[in-house]
DNA sequence: AGCAACCAGTTGCAATATGCAATTGGTAGG
DNA sequence: CCTACCAATTGCATATTGCAACTGGTTGCT
């Protein structure tokens, strides 16, 4: 891939490792969308990710510590991805990005319900958020995979998403 | 370039705009070192950007709204590039992308003065930043080119900065 | 047992983007 | 007139992305 180490400047090297087209897009499905499995993060996404490129970025992901791999104890072959402590403090950088994005481009206004929740929301959401986050990446990662997970505003978010996702893949 | 549209959502028209390894770069040169000119932004920046590439970066960032560009008067040939509105409103993303580069990643401490300020000053003193980024890039354009600029957050961290640069290309 | 559907990827190949060095046409100052 | 500087551009090698088809294996159903 590229270790480069254009300079230990934090923007650099922050955008050496996350400074590409997929990787913040995969760690936002997984992080607002909850997909956990390849299959999961390959289809469900809106902008149809190539699974070539999605192995490579999971790879990388996963070489650099922002997110982990297990086996599903539920299937011999699939393996549940994980978000980690890194990964999860992306959170309040993806959800300003999201902002900049919904005021500054053309953005569409159904997909920006997510945005728009977790701007609003503002800091102290984005903690609560990151503590659920925790919950189910870290602290419980397998259980985590399905839908028992009580977290109020992971639900209330992906709720809002998903629903818009399906709504869309039928038209 | 790339004009995709591989989705509406806020993130990924985002990181369509903004996400390569470059861009980010060059707006943080021009905001935080207040680099204005071709010649700035292809020699004095740590990174080293190829000269092509940084022509290829003004030219897209200048298609999408977030740079202007103006002749200088006392130069007939030379340009004078300044941030807009958007651009000035991604400081606190860039400060927060700092951030958290100096959390997980292996950053240089001299490199990371920086960062260091803008994290400490919260978001209070971003705003008070942001002012001054429209009083030099907007309000103000030509006159803020050289050092007559009173302002005294940009000072702060540039003349920190600066030092730092100017110390390690002598080494 | 046999078969279709699903699983996480891999492979080959074309299209793009990046990185580097040299060069361009023009200006400024002495 | 000559050197230094200006914002790029060109040609070419390498690296990354994007697409479609395919792999070897597992699971659930009948």
């Amino acid at each position: 891939m590229e270790i480069d180490k254009r300079s230990g400047c934090p923007i650099n090297l922050s955008l050496e490792v996350l400074g590409d087209k997929w990787s913040l897009i995969v760690i936002r499905d997984m992080m607002f969308g909850n997909r956990r499995h390849f299959r999961d993060l390959l289809t469900h996404s809106e902008e149809r990710i190539a699974s070539n490129i999605l192995a490579a970025r999971l790879k990388h992901l996963l070489s650099i510590g922002l997110i982990t791999k297990r086996d599903d104890p539920s299937h011999s072959q699939k393996a549940i991805y994980s978000l980690t402590e890194p990964s999860i403090q992306l959170l309040p950088i993806l959800a300003m990005i999201g902002g900049w994005g919904r005021k500054h481009l053309p953005v569409t206004p159904e997909l920006s319900i997510r945005a728009e929740l977790l701007e609003d929301g503002g800091p102290i959401m984005w903690e609560e958020f990151m503590n659920e986050l925790r919950e189910i990446h870290i602290t419980n990662p397998i259980g985590g995979t399905n839908g028992q997970v009580a977290s109020s505003v992971l639900a209330r978010l992906t709720a809002a998403y998903i629903q818009t996702c399906e709504r869309m893949e039928e038209s």
